[in-house]
DNA sequence: CTGGAACCGTACCGTACGGTACGCCAGCGA
DNA sequence: TCGCTGGCGTACCGTACGGTACGGTTCCAG
């Protein structure tokens, strides 16, 4: 019944989403020290079951890294009537969704997971979580930049570099410093700064590519 | 006779830095696929002269990280006579040796197999890579920026602000991109931009932090 | 020449885990 | 009530790998 298609659709049975979130939960808590039979025991199901639905292990965790991953949605931002203020405002909520979701345990626990399977020429986690993290950002964000600079409230040679900008005023070394384990920077610690952190990056960012300085 | 606190010195035989430069190859080539007896038959020597000189498993990893990871050693900047043209120069400079680094496969493969360690609560690997990258980085850059604030080429309210601007506009999403194996990012078409990604982040820094518009 | 230390190569052990087989029960249509 | 299907629980198998033991070789000191 094609099961290493089925991670394709969407659509997980109910009973499945169950699994699956015992097998993120497992990830969260012991890394990727993620066993078949602990997932079985997590989920109250059997193995047999787990290969039936997922083929092995491999597609047990596409599915759980697939699944959560397509959960992280930007909200839209309102592109209609673009002005000064409503392009900081749509910046500082992309700068603000990126950054709440980068500290969070589930999407470092995703981004260690696929890091991980990259390490031995398995690309494919690598590749769900880029075209949900980091590509999507950049196909949600270029749009947005690209109607602004038509609106003339940003300049920049190119839409590509802009957003690149962007992404590392926002994200800096935090993600990096997050994926290594530093202590120094606890996610509470992290949590606190995250406006000011935000204003700054948007700040600097209409600094460097805005039309006018931004009083 | 203290293996174990051996590692924490950084003199090894030449014999024993074959097995570690065999273990990063090994590293490198397989992923974390790493088993002793793969390094013990590349390096030619015995599993036990292994667990002799490194303990266990982690031990080798552990020793391989730190050897490898000291390496990587930023060259000092002149500090003494410092001006506009100088402070572009080395902070120029600080941009190509972080890019360079982080795109190669050596950095590729240290940074990746601490993650996956720090994802199964054992986080020296991951403060070791801390201590030599990111960090060492910013130790390395603060002392620049503050002479040159002192010096009234830069403006700036914290130094560690301004160490992870830096750090943001350099590294944008480059580093994570690869990390996840991104195949549309590939090294030699990174390489082929470091001078341009140096130039415009070198300039987009000081025209945020510069108290003077570069001309 | 001899004893010992260091080390290579390899066989071996124990365990953990991916994957499979099987017994059993619940629900359900006939 | 009977039989079938789906799924739970568990026992089981094969393998890979961390770690150990041991025989053989080289080299050096005395």
């Amino acid at each position: 019944m094609a099961l290493a298609i089925k991670v394709n659709e969407e659509t997980f049975t109910p009973r499945q989403q169950a699994v699956l979130t015992a097998a993120l939960d497992l990830l969260v808590e012991n890394g990727d020290g993620l066993t078949m039979t602990a997932v079985a025991r997590r989920a109250s199901c059997s193995k047999e079951t787990l290969y039936k639905w997922f083929g092995d292990r491999d597609g047990l965790l596409t599915a759980t890294v697939q699944w959560q991953a397509a959960k992280v949605r930007m909200p839209f931002v309102d592109r209609s009537h673009l002005n000064v203020k409503a392009l900081r405002v749509s910046l500082e909520q992309f700068a603000r969704d990126l950054l709440t979701t980068i500290i969070g345990e589930v999407s470092i626990t995703l981004n260690r997971t696929a890091i991980t399977h990259a390490a031995q020429e398995k690309d494919s986690l690598g590749n769900i979580v880029l075209e949900n993290g980091p590509l999507a950002i950049r196909r949600r964000l270029k749009p947005i930049l690209e109607a602004a600079r038509d609106a003339r409230l940003l300049r920049f040679p190119s839409s590509e570099e802009a957003y690149r900008t962007f992404f590392g005023l926002v994200v800096r070394d935090v993600q990096i410093r997050l994926l290594l384990g530093d202590k120094g920077l606890t996610q509470s610690n992290v949590e606190a700064n995250i406006e000011a952190d935000v204003k700054t990056a948007t700040d600097q960012f209409l600094a460097l590519y805005g039309a006018k300085a931004s009083a």
